[in-house]
DNA sequence: GTCTATAGGCTGATAGAC
DNA sequence: GTCTATCAGCCTATAGAC
Protein backbone atom coordinates (compact mmCIF):
# COMPACT_ATOMS: atom_id res chain seq x y z
CA UNK A 1 0.00 0.00 0.00
CA UNK A 2 3.24 1.78 0.32
CA UNK A 3 2.60 4.63 -3.09
CA UNK A 4 -0.68 4.49 -2.29
CA UNK A 5 -0.96 5.87 1.12
CA UNK A 6 1.42 8.54 -0.02
CA UNK A 7 -0.37 9.48 -3.11
CA UNK A 8 -3.63 9.85 -0.51
CA UNK A 9 -1.58 11.95 1.76
CA UNK A 10 -0.66 14.00 -1.07
CA UNK A 11 -5.05 14.27 -2.04
CA UNK A 12 -5.88 15.02 0.99
CA UNK A 13 -3.14 17.90 1.60
CA UNK A 14 -4.16 19.38 -1.29
CA UNK A 15 -8.08 19.42 -0.73
CA UNK A 16 -7.25 20.48 3.05
CA UNK A 17 -4.94 23.22 2.21
CA UNK A 18 -7.67 24.90 -0.35
CA UNK A 19 -9.83 24.25 2.15
CA UNK A 20 -8.30 25.84 5.07
CA UNK A 21 -4.89 27.46 4.03
CA UNK A 22 -1.56 25.64 4.20
CA UNK A 23 -0.90 26.79 7.81
CA UNK A 24 -4.22 25.15 9.42
CA UNK A 25 -4.09 22.04 7.38
CA UNK A 26 -2.11 20.38 9.97
CA UNK A 27 -0.98 16.82 9.77
CA UNK A 28 -3.68 15.70 12.73
CA UNK A 29 -5.99 16.68 9.83
CA UNK A 30 -4.24 15.18 7.01
CA UNK A 31 -3.54 11.96 9.00
CA UNK A 32 -7.42 12.17 9.67
CA UNK A 33 -8.47 12.47 5.97
CA UNK A 34 -6.65 9.84 4.85
CA UNK A 35 -7.40 7.40 8.06
CA UNK A 36 -3.97 6.59 9.77
CA UNK A 37 -2.04 7.98 12.34
CA UNK A 38 0.00 11.46 12.65
CA UNK A 39 3.07 9.88 12.69
CA UNK A 40 2.86 7.37 9.92
CA UNK A 41 3.02 10.88 7.84
CA UNK A 42 6.88 10.98 8.45
CA UNK A 43 7.33 7.86 6.87
CA UNK A 44 6.71 9.46 3.53
CA UNK A 45 7.90 12.93 4.11
CA UNK A 46 10.72 15.03 6.61
CA UNK A 47 8.58 17.20 7.64
CA UNK A 48 5.90 19.59 7.18
CA UNK A 49 7.80 21.53 4.54
CA UNK A 50 8.67 18.70 2.88
CA UNK A 51 4.92 17.70 2.07
CA UNK A 52 4.04 20.78 1.16
CA UNK A 53 7.28 21.45 -1.12
CA UNK A 54 6.75 18.19 -3.03
CA UNK A 55 2.98 18.93 -3.46
CA UNK A 56 3.79 22.38 -5.16
CA UNK A 57 6.71 20.33 -7.48
CA UNK A 58 3.90 18.76 -8.76
CA UNK A 59 1.12 21.84 -9.37
CA UNK A 60 3.87 23.66 -11.04
CA UNK A 61 4.37 21.22 -13.12
CA UNK A 62 0.76 21.24 -14.46
CA UNK A 63 0.61 24.80 -14.79
CA UNK A 64 3.47 25.14 -17.33
CA UNK A 65 3.34 27.20 -20.64
CA UNK A 66 4.37 24.46 -22.42
CA UNK A 67 1.75 21.99 -21.35
CA UNK A 68 -0.74 24.11 -23.12
CA UNK A 69 0.72 26.15 -26.35
CA UNK A 70 3.06 23.96 -28.45
CA UNK A 71 4.10 27.29 -31.06
CA UNK A 72 4.81 24.49 -34.08
CA UNK A 73 1.51 23.82 -33.94
CA UNK A 74 0.55 27.14 -34.92
CA UNK A 75 -0.09 27.66 -38.30
CA UNK A 76 -1.12 31.14 -40.79
CA UNK A 77 -4.39 29.34 -41.44
CA UNK A 78 -5.13 27.98 -37.30
CA UNK A 79 -3.48 30.86 -35.59
CA UNK A 80 -6.50 32.65 -34.22
CA UNK A 81 -8.85 30.01 -33.80
CA UNK A 82 -6.38 27.88 -32.02
CA UNK A 83 -5.08 30.41 -29.55
CA UNK A 84 -8.77 31.42 -28.70
CA UNK A 85 -9.60 27.74 -28.00
CA UNK A 86 -6.23 26.79 -25.84
CA UNK A 87 -7.82 29.61 -23.44
CA UNK A 88 -10.65 28.53 -23.65
CA UNK A 89 -9.54 25.23 -22.56
CA UNK A 90 -7.37 26.23 -20.12
CA UNK A 91 -10.09 28.37 -18.29
CA UNK A 92 -12.14 25.65 -18.05
CA UNK A 93 -9.47 23.47 -16.96
CA UNK A 94 -8.60 25.16 -13.77
CA UNK A 95 -12.66 25.92 -13.23
CA UNK A 96 -13.20 22.15 -13.17
CA UNK A 97 -11.04 21.57 -10.09
CA UNK A 98 -12.97 23.26 -7.51
CA UNK A 99 -9.19 23.24 -5.44
CA UNK A 100 -7.63 24.94 -7.78
CA UNK A 101 -7.62 28.57 -7.26
CA UNK A 102 -7.58 28.23 -3.72
CA UNK A 103 -4.45 25.97 -3.54
CA UNK A 104 -2.99 28.45 -6.06
CA UNK A 105 -3.73 31.79 -3.75
CA UNK A 106 -1.97 29.71 -0.77
CA UNK A 107 1.31 28.97 -2.85
CA UNK A 108 1.23 33.07 -4.20
CA UNK A 109 1.07 34.12 -0.64
CA UNK A 110 3.78 31.37 0.42
CA UNK A 111 5.81 32.53 -2.71
CA UNK A 112 6.12 36.14 -0.91
CA UNK A 113 8.10 35.13 1.82
CA UNK A 114 9.85 32.08 0.86
CA UNK A 115 12.69 32.53 -2.10
CA UNK A 116 12.38 28.80 -2.95
CA UNK A 117 8.48 29.11 -3.69
CA UNK A 118 9.04 32.55 -5.24
CA UNK A 119 11.55 31.76 -7.69
CA UNK A 120 9.64 28.44 -9.22
CA UNK A 121 6.09 30.75 -9.66
CA UNK A 122 8.28 33.46 -11.39
CA UNK A 123 9.98 31.23 -13.74
CA UNK A 124 6.40 29.57 -14.71
CA UNK A 125 5.19 33.34 -15.29
CA UNK A 126 8.12 34.26 -17.06
CA UNK A 127 7.68 31.58 -19.30
CA UNK A 128 4.05 32.53 -20.12
CA UNK A 129 5.45 35.83 -20.98
CA UNK A 130 7.95 35.52 -22.70
CA UNK A 131 6.11 32.33 -24.72
CA UNK A 132 3.22 34.99 -25.64
CA UNK A 133 5.96 36.82 -27.02
CA UNK A 134 7.51 34.03 -28.94
CA UNK A 135 4.23 33.09 -30.60
CA UNK A 136 3.22 36.63 -31.24
CA UNK A 137 6.53 36.66 -33.14
CA UNK A 138 5.61 33.65 -34.82
CA UNK A 139 1.92 35.64 -35.71
CA UNK A 140 4.24 38.64 -37.44
CA UNK A 141 6.21 36.19 -39.38
CA UNK A 142 2.98 34.50 -40.58
CA UNK A 143 1.91 38.44 -41.64
CA UNK A 144 -0.91 38.12 -39.35
CA UNK A 145 -0.55 41.02 -36.58
CA UNK A 146 1.91 44.15 -37.08
CA UNK A 147 5.33 44.57 -34.97
CA UNK A 148 3.98 47.50 -33.20
CA UNK A 149 4.19 47.03 -29.44
CA UNK A 150 4.49 42.97 -29.68
CA UNK A 151 5.55 42.70 -26.49
CA UNK A 152 3.03 44.53 -24.99
CA UNK A 153 0.73 42.59 -26.90
CA UNK A 154 1.80 39.24 -25.79
CA UNK A 155 1.65 40.77 -22.02
CA UNK A 156 -1.96 41.73 -22.10
CA UNK A 157 -2.86 37.95 -23.20
CA UNK A 158 -0.35 36.60 -20.49
CA UNK A 159 -2.00 39.41 -17.87
CA UNK A 160 -5.86 38.68 -18.92
CA UNK A 161 -5.41 34.49 -18.91
CA UNK A 162 -3.61 34.33 -15.94
CA UNK A 163 -6.38 36.16 -14.15
CA UNK A 164 -9.39 35.30 -15.45
CA UNK A 165 -8.80 32.14 -12.98
CA UNK A 166 -8.11 34.76 -10.31
CA UNK A 167 -11.55 36.48 -10.33
CA UNK A 168 -13.41 36.09 -6.76
CA UNK A 169 -16.70 36.80 -8.58
CA UNK A 170 -18.75 33.67 -9.79
CA UNK A 171 -18.84 31.92 -12.86
CA UNK A 172 -22.52 32.85 -14.02
CA UNK A 173 -21.58 36.68 -13.71
CA UNK A 174 -18.82 37.02 -15.73
CA UNK A 175 -18.15 35.76 -19.45
CA UNK A 176 -14.63 34.29 -19.62
CA UNK A 177 -15.01 32.92 -22.78
CA UNK A 178 -15.71 36.06 -24.16
CA UNK A 179 -13.24 38.49 -22.89
CA UNK A 180 -10.77 35.92 -23.42
CA UNK A 181 -11.91 36.02 -27.41
CA UNK A 182 -12.14 39.49 -27.45
CA UNK A 183 -8.55 40.48 -26.18
CA UNK A 184 -7.13 37.59 -28.79
CA UNK A 185 -9.75 39.43 -31.47
CA UNK A 186 -7.91 43.03 -30.37
CA UNK A 187 -4.54 42.12 -30.44
CA UNK A 188 -5.04 40.90 -34.04
CA UNK A 189 -6.93 43.44 -34.87
CA UNK A 190 -5.21 45.23 -38.15
CA UNK A 191 -6.77 48.72 -36.30
CA UNK A 192 -3.91 51.38 -35.73
CA UNK A 193 -2.59 51.83 -32.82
CA UNK A 194 -0.87 55.77 -32.89
CA UNK A 195 -2.86 58.63 -31.56
CA UNK B 1 -0.97 58.19 23.41
CA UNK B 2 -4.15 55.90 23.48
CA UNK B 3 -4.53 56.51 19.96
CA UNK B 4 -1.34 56.45 19.12
CA UNK B 5 -0.98 52.91 20.41
CA UNK B 6 -3.80 51.63 18.14
CA UNK B 7 -1.93 52.68 15.19
CA UNK B 8 1.13 51.40 15.99
CA UNK B 9 -0.15 47.98 16.37
CA UNK B 10 -2.35 48.16 13.04
CA UNK B 11 1.13 49.62 11.30
CA UNK B 12 3.07 46.96 12.94
CA UNK B 13 0.56 44.17 12.25
CA UNK B 14 0.62 45.48 8.54
CA UNK B 15 4.27 44.91 7.96
CA UNK B 16 4.79 41.82 9.92
CA UNK B 17 1.63 39.96 7.97
CA UNK B 18 3.84 41.55 4.50
CA UNK B 19 6.50 39.68 5.79
CA UNK B 20 5.26 36.83 7.32
CA UNK B 21 1.66 36.42 6.72
CA UNK B 22 -1.54 36.51 9.09
CA UNK B 23 -1.09 33.35 10.80
CA UNK B 24 2.52 33.67 11.49
CA UNK B 25 2.03 37.56 12.42
CA UNK B 26 1.53 36.57 16.19
CA UNK B 27 0.11 39.06 19.32
CA UNK B 28 4.02 37.86 20.27
CA UNK B 29 5.66 39.30 16.93
CA UNK B 30 3.38 42.31 17.12
CA UNK B 31 3.62 43.25 20.46
CA UNK B 32 8.03 43.19 20.25
CA UNK B 33 7.28 45.31 17.16
CA UNK B 34 5.21 47.87 18.64
CA UNK B 35 7.54 47.92 21.98
CA UNK B 36 4.41 47.04 24.11
CA UNK B 37 3.31 43.64 26.36
CA UNK B 38 0.99 41.15 24.70
CA UNK B 39 -2.18 41.49 26.58
CA UNK B 40 -2.01 45.56 25.76
CA UNK B 41 -3.07 44.72 22.34
CA UNK B 42 -6.25 43.43 23.78
CA UNK B 43 -7.41 46.83 25.47
CA UNK B 44 -7.71 47.85 22.05
CA UNK B 45 -8.73 44.62 20.01
CA UNK B 46 -11.48 42.22 21.09
CA UNK B 47 -9.24 39.30 19.59
CA UNK B 48 -6.64 38.91 16.84
CA UNK B 49 -9.55 38.22 14.64
CA UNK B 50 -10.76 41.31 15.44
CA UNK B 51 -7.54 43.48 14.61
CA UNK B 52 -7.27 41.71 11.42
CA UNK B 53 -10.69 42.80 10.21
CA UNK B 54 -10.12 46.11 11.41
CA UNK B 55 -7.01 46.16 9.21
CA UNK B 56 -9.13 45.27 6.59
CA UNK B 57 -11.68 47.62 6.53
CA UNK B 58 -9.23 50.43 6.16
CA UNK B 59 -7.02 48.20 3.58
CA UNK B 60 -10.55 47.96 1.44
CA UNK B 61 -11.56 51.89 1.78
CA UNK B 62 -8.12 52.55 0.30
CA UNK B 63 -8.95 51.02 -2.91
CA UNK B 64 -12.02 51.49 -4.22
CA UNK B 65 -12.60 52.12 -7.90
CA UNK B 66 -14.30 55.80 -6.98
CA UNK B 67 -10.75 56.29 -5.11
CA UNK B 68 -9.30 56.84 -8.67
CA UNK B 69 -11.69 57.25 -11.41
CA UNK B 70 -14.63 59.80 -11.31
CA UNK B 71 -16.85 59.08 -14.31
CA UNK B 72 -17.74 62.84 -14.52
CA UNK B 73 -14.37 64.47 -14.97
CA UNK B 74 -14.01 62.44 -18.56
CA UNK B 75 -14.66 64.32 -21.48
CA UNK B 76 -14.25 63.76 -25.18
CA UNK B 77 -11.26 65.78 -25.15
CA UNK B 78 -9.19 64.14 -22.06
CA UNK B 79 -10.49 60.42 -22.15
CA UNK B 80 -8.15 58.12 -23.28
CA UNK B 81 -5.31 60.02 -21.84
CA UNK B 82 -6.88 60.60 -18.44
CA UNK B 83 -7.44 57.41 -18.72
CA UNK B 84 -4.01 56.52 -19.31
CA UNK B 85 -2.33 58.43 -16.41
CA UNK B 86 -4.83 57.34 -13.77
CA UNK B 87 -3.76 53.70 -13.84
CA UNK B 88 -0.16 54.47 -14.30
CA UNK B 89 -1.08 56.50 -11.52
CA UNK B 90 -2.55 53.20 -9.98
CA UNK B 91 0.52 51.16 -10.53
CA UNK B 92 2.89 53.77 -9.26
CA UNK B 93 0.92 53.80 -6.01
CA UNK B 94 1.32 50.17 -5.17
CA UNK B 95 4.52 50.15 -6.37
CA UNK B 96 5.17 52.72 -4.21
CA UNK B 97 3.79 50.90 -1.02
CA UNK B 98 6.39 47.49 -0.34
CA UNK B 99 3.59 45.83 1.78
CA UNK B 100 0.86 46.89 -0.43
CA UNK B 101 1.25 42.69 -2.69
CA UNK B 102 1.86 40.81 0.27
CA UNK B 103 -1.24 42.09 2.23
CA UNK B 104 -3.24 42.05 -0.89
CA UNK B 105 -2.16 38.18 -1.46
CA UNK B 106 -2.72 37.25 2.26
CA UNK B 107 -6.36 38.91 2.17
CA UNK B 108 -6.81 37.41 -0.89
CA UNK B 109 -6.14 34.06 0.37
CA UNK B 110 -8.65 34.61 3.68
CA UNK B 111 -11.38 35.47 1.23
CA UNK B 112 -11.04 31.84 -0.49
CA UNK B 113 -12.11 30.50 3.61
CA UNK B 114 -13.89 33.14 5.25
CA UNK B 115 -17.21 34.83 3.91
CA UNK B 116 -16.31 38.51 4.82
CA UNK B 117 -13.54 39.06 3.63
CA UNK B 118 -14.98 37.23 0.48
CA UNK B 119 -17.78 39.53 0.06
CA UNK B 120 -16.00 43.00 0.66
CA UNK B 121 -13.74 42.07 -2.10
CA UNK B 122 -16.13 40.75 -4.13
CA UNK B 123 -17.75 44.09 -4.01
CA UNK B 124 -14.84 46.07 -4.43
CA UNK B 125 -13.74 44.09 -7.41
CA UNK B 126 -17.51 44.35 -9.16
CA UNK B 127 -17.47 47.94 -8.50
CA UNK B 128 -14.53 47.94 -10.90
CA UNK B 129 -16.12 46.14 -13.37
CA UNK B 130 -18.91 47.52 -13.43
CA UNK B 131 -17.35 51.34 -13.14
CA UNK B 132 -14.96 50.25 -15.84
CA UNK B 133 -18.22 49.68 -18.34
CA UNK B 134 -19.71 52.63 -17.20
CA UNK B 135 -16.43 54.89 -18.38
CA UNK B 136 -16.71 52.96 -21.76
CA UNK B 137 -20.64 53.62 -22.38
CA UNK B 138 -19.34 57.01 -21.47
CA UNK B 139 -16.90 56.97 -24.14
CA UNK B 140 -19.39 55.14 -26.76
CA UNK B 141 -21.72 57.79 -25.99
CA UNK B 142 -19.20 60.29 -26.83
CA UNK B 143 -18.67 58.14 -30.12
CA UNK B 144 -15.14 57.63 -28.84
CA UNK B 145 -15.39 53.76 -29.46
CA UNK B 146 -17.64 51.66 -31.06
CA UNK B 147 -20.54 49.43 -28.65
CA UNK B 148 -19.08 46.30 -29.60
CA UNK B 149 -18.23 44.16 -27.38
CA UNK B 150 -18.08 46.77 -24.83
CA UNK B 151 -18.81 44.57 -21.60
CA UNK B 152 -15.72 42.34 -22.77
CA UNK B 153 -13.43 45.15 -23.31
CA UNK B 154 -14.13 46.83 -20.00
CA UNK B 155 -13.45 43.21 -18.58
CA UNK B 156 -10.53 43.51 -20.01
CA UNK B 157 -8.75 46.67 -18.91
CA UNK B 158 -9.86 45.40 -15.31
CA UNK B 159 -8.00 42.56 -15.67
CA UNK B 160 -5.10 43.63 -16.43
CA UNK B 161 -5.16 46.69 -14.58
CA UNK B 162 -5.63 44.39 -11.50
CA UNK B 163 -3.46 41.60 -12.61
CA UNK B 164 -0.12 43.96 -13.31
CA UNK B 165 -0.12 44.43 -9.54
CA UNK B 166 -0.31 40.93 -8.72
CA UNK B 167 3.08 40.07 -10.92
CA UNK B 168 5.67 38.40 -9.07
CA UNK B 169 7.95 39.69 -11.92
CA UNK B 170 10.81 42.63 -11.16
CA UNK B 171 9.80 45.95 -12.11
CA UNK B 172 12.78 46.57 -14.25
CA UNK B 173 12.12 43.40 -16.99
CA UNK B 174 8.35 44.16 -17.52
CA UNK B 175 6.75 47.58 -18.62
CA UNK B 176 3.84 47.92 -16.75
CA UNK B 177 3.05 51.71 -18.28
CA UNK B 178 3.87 50.44 -21.90
CA UNK B 179 1.35 47.50 -21.38
CA UNK B 180 -1.28 49.37 -20.15
CA UNK B 181 -0.91 52.30 -22.66
CA UNK B 182 -1.15 49.35 -25.34
CA UNK B 183 -4.31 48.29 -23.73
CA UNK B 184 -6.05 51.66 -23.81
CA UNK B 185 -5.39 51.77 -27.41
CA UNK B 186 -6.07 48.77 -28.14
CA UNK B 187 -10.04 49.13 -26.30
CA UNK B 188 -10.05 52.77 -28.26
CA UNK B 189 -8.94 51.35 -31.91
CA UNK B 190 -10.94 51.78 -34.34
CA UNK B 191 -10.04 48.63 -36.30
CA UNK B 192 -12.76 46.19 -36.55
CA UNK B 193 -13.47 42.95 -34.55
CA UNK B 194 -15.16 40.64 -37.36
CA UNK B 195 -13.09 37.69 -38.14
C1' DG C 1 4.64 0.58 7.55
C1' DT C 2 1.97 1.81 11.13
C1' DC C 3 1.08 2.49 15.74
C1' DT C 4 0.85 4.78 20.98
C1' DA C 5 2.88 7.96 23.90
C1' DT C 6 4.93 12.05 24.60
C1' DA C 7 8.16 16.08 24.35
C1' DG C 8 8.67 20.98 23.81
C1' DG C 9 7.29 25.20 21.81
C1' DC C 10 4.24 28.68 20.34
C1' DT C 11 -0.54 30.37 20.10
C1' DG C 12 -4.59 33.27 21.46
C1' DA C 13 -6.55 34.61 25.49
C1' DT C 14 -7.56 35.70 30.66
C1' DA C 15 -6.79 37.16 35.73
C1' DG C 16 -5.56 40.52 38.39
C1' DA C 17 -2.00 44.06 40.20
C1' DC C 18 -0.67 48.88 39.52
C1' DG D 1 -3.53 51.83 29.86
C1' DT D 2 -0.10 48.82 30.66
C1' DC D 3 1.99 45.29 33.06
C1' DT D 4 3.45 40.10 34.94
C1' DA D 5 2.01 35.60 35.38
C1' DT D 6 -0.35 31.94 33.65
C1' DC D 7 -3.53 28.73 31.09
C1' DA D 8 -5.36 25.38 27.90
C1' DG D 9 -4.92 24.00 23.27
C1' DC D 10 -2.76 22.96 19.14
C1' DC D 11 1.37 22.43 16.54
C1' DT D 12 5.56 19.80 14.54
C1' DA D 13 8.38 16.31 15.55
C1' DT D 14 10.58 12.14 17.92
C1' DA D 15 11.16 7.60 20.60
C1' DG D 16 10.34 3.23 20.43
C1' DA D 17 7.06 -0.98 20.28
C1' DC D 18 5.00 -4.20 16.96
Amino acid sequence: MSQNTKENILNATYILIAEQGIQKASFAQIAKAVGISKPSIYYYFESKDDLIRELFDYFCKEIQFNNYFRIEDFTAENFVDKLVNIGVQMIQDQKQDPYFDNVMKEFLSLAARDKYYHDHLLEIQSFYLKGFVELLLKASSLSLITEEAIEEKAHILALVLDNIGNLIMENETINYKGIWITVVKLVFSKGDLSE
